[in-house]
DNA sequence: CAGTATCCTTGTTGATACTG
DNA sequence: CAGTATCAACAAGGATACTG
């Protein structure tokens, strides 16, 4: 039995300040479902503000875990949808929800 | 392929809400190791403030992700040491650690 | 629609000194 | 050792109105 966690230290930084932000789970689990565009991301992630919206789509973009298309060439309307490195982060919300699915029957 | 992730909603922000504090992820990553005292604590998860270790111990022990147990009866000294549900957070760190490890070679 | 700009409130963390 | 107390600093998020 190895109890080594991390193979180096670090990884779990990484990935905590990624999912570390508010809404940020919310938002991959949603666009894991299907790529949707920023109204479609304010109406099924209730309650977030735009501003904030704005913010982590800006920072999961830089760090490649989205990556935003443009629908059609003569449109400026764009649909955020997740790349290899964002849908590999789907294990981890996984074993998220079966934690708190195991432990909070209420 | 089922899309689902979340059994039902709020399962991943019950996960977050442990996790998603500051050095919590350590801490555990730590007791997994072996139990450990306070000051062992404060010397393992460098640069943390006895006032932050304090707010997390306390949390933590209220949400029985960690016990408090005393080292022998005549003394004041207590250890803490992961429960049943503390190490069942493995598994969520452990795929934080492979997603980290896979993108960020540096 | 897809954001941006401002301002404000709150929560979180750190620094440091102190106590039983 | 195992914390607690106090204060300061900063970051994060919300409310709201506005723009191309």
């Amino acid at each position: 039995m190895n109890k080594v966690i991390e193979s180096k230290n670090g990884c779990i930084a990484k990935a905590m300040n990624i999912l570390g932000n508010k809404w940020t789970a919310l938002i991959i689990r949603d666009l894991y479902l299907s790529p949707k565009r920023f109204c479609e991301l304010e109406r099924s992630v209730t309650k977030i503000n735009p501003r904030t919206l704005t913010k982590r789509l800006n920072l999961l973009e830089e760090e490649n875990i989205i990556k935003k298309v443009r629908i059609n060439s003569d449109s400026l309307t764009y649909c955020y949808e997740l790349t290899k490195k964002g849908s590999d982060l789907l294990p981890i919300l996984k074993k998220m929800s079966d934690w708190g699915d195991k432990y909070f029957k209420d």
